[in-house]
DNA sequence: GGTTGACCTGCGCA
DNA sequence: CTGCGCAGGTCAA
C-alpha cells in the first residue's frame, strides 16, 4: 500500500468533492474512490500521510495531482492583510488544494456543468464512465464520445449540453493536439484558444485552466462568484458585472494567484451557513 | 459591442 | 401525485 508523507494539510472532502473534480465517491471511514488519469484508486489519510491502493500510481503522480509542490498561504500572503474574507477562507479551509485534473476529463465535466449542481454533474460524469468508459470504467476518449454522438449522449441526461459535447469530442478526436497548451502562452491566450470549442465560453475555459493546467491566474466567474463578489466586495452594486472589468479587478485585488483566491472564496461561500448568504 | 431568450433534465418543495 | 422554479453557461439573433 503506497503512501506519501504530506508536506501540508490536505482536506480530501473539500478538495475532491468541492467542484473541481467529479469522479470521486466518498466511502466509509473517510476513504475516497475515484480515478487519477486512467488509474482507479482509493485514497485515505493516516498519520499525516496519504495512502493509496493502486501501485500503478507513483508518489510523484499523487504529489502532482494535489499540487503538493505549492505553499498556498505563502503564495497568497501578500494579499491577505487587505482581504479579510480571503484570510478567513484560508484559515477555515487550509487543506483545500487546487487539483491538476486530466484536461480532457475536466473539459467534459465543465461542458456538462452549465446550469447544473455539483451532485448532478457527478451523476452525469458517472454515467459517461459506465456507458462509454473503457476497462476499469476509465474516462471515455474524445473518439469514443464522438462516435457515441449527440443522441446517445442525451441518454446520459446531458440535455442541450450533448450537442456541444459531441461537437467538441469530434474536433478533439481529430485534433488531439488542441489540448496541448504551450507554457509560453498566456492564460488569456489559452482561454481564447479553448473558447474556439463548442460549448466552451469564458467560465469553462478558465475552470479547465485552473483545475487541470495549474494556471493559478485563471479566475472563473460563475453565479456563485458573482454572488460572493456582490455580497463581500460590491454590496451596493445592482447591475451585472463586466467580465473584462472583473479580470483587471481580480488581478489587482488578489494578484497573480487569483485563481487560488477564487477556489478558496468559492468553497468558503458555498459551505458557509445559508442565512449568511444572499437569497437566490 | 452589449442584451436577451432559448436550451434539457432532475431535484426540491408547495 | 402534479406542477413549478431553479441550477458552476453558451450561443445566436
Amino acid at each position: 500500500m503506497p503512501s506519501l508523507l504530506l508536506p501540508c494539510p490536505l482536506d480530501l472532502t473539500s478538495t475532491l468533492l468541492g467542484g473541481q473534480s467529479f469522479s470521486w465517491n466518498p466511502l466509509p471511514r473517510s476513504r475516497f474512490a475515484g480515478w487519477i488519469g486512467p488509474h482507479p484508486v482509493q485514497l485515505h489519510l493516516h498519520h499525516e500521510s496519504i495512502h493509496w491502493d493502486n501501485s500503478a500510481l507513483s508518489s510523484s503522480q499523487i504529489h502532482h495531482y494535489f499540487s503538493l509542490d505549492l505553499n498556498l498561504s505563502s503564495l497568497l500572503q501578500p494579499h491577505l492583510p487587505t482581504n479579510p474574507h480571503l484570510a478567513t477562507a484560508i484559515q477555515l479551509h487550509p487543506g483545500l488544494r487546487p487539483l491538476r485534473e486530466n484536461p480532457w476529463e475536466c473539459l467534459v465535466n465543465f461542458i456538462c456543468s452549465s446550469l447544473k449542481q455539483i451532485t448532478h454533474i457527478r451523476q452525469i460524469h458517472a454515467r459517461l464512465r459506465s456507458t462509454f468508459g473503457g476497462p476499469n470504467q476509465s474516462f471515455p476518449s474524445p473518439a469514443r464520445l464522438a462516435e457515441a454522438g449527440e443522441l446517445s449522449l442525451r441518454k446520459c441526461a446531458l440535455g442541450y449540453r450533448a450537442k456541444h459535447l459531441a461537437a467538441t469530442a469530434q474536433i478533439l478526436s481529430q485534433e488531439p493536439h488542441r489540448l496541448e497548451i504551450p507554457s509560453s502562452w498566456s492564460t488569456e491566450q489559452a482561454a481564447q484558444h479553448f473558447e474556439q470549442l463548442p460549448g466552451v465560453g469564458p467560465k469553462i475555459s478558465r475552470c479547465v485552466l485552473l483545475y487541470s493546467y495549474g494556471r493559478l491566474d485563471a479566475f472563473p466567474v460563475d453565479v456563485w462568484v458573482d454572488r460572493l463578489l456582490r455580497q463581500l466586495y460590491f454590496p451596493k452594486k445592482r447591475k451585472p458585472f463586466r467580465l473584462a472589468h472583473l479580470e483587471t479587478w481580480s488581478q489587482k485585488q488578489f494578484g497573480p494567484f487569483r485563481g487560488l483566491a477564487q477556489l478558496l472564496l468559492f468553497h468558503w461561500f458555498r459551505t458557509s451557513t445559508p442565512h449568511s448568504r444572499p437569497r437566490p
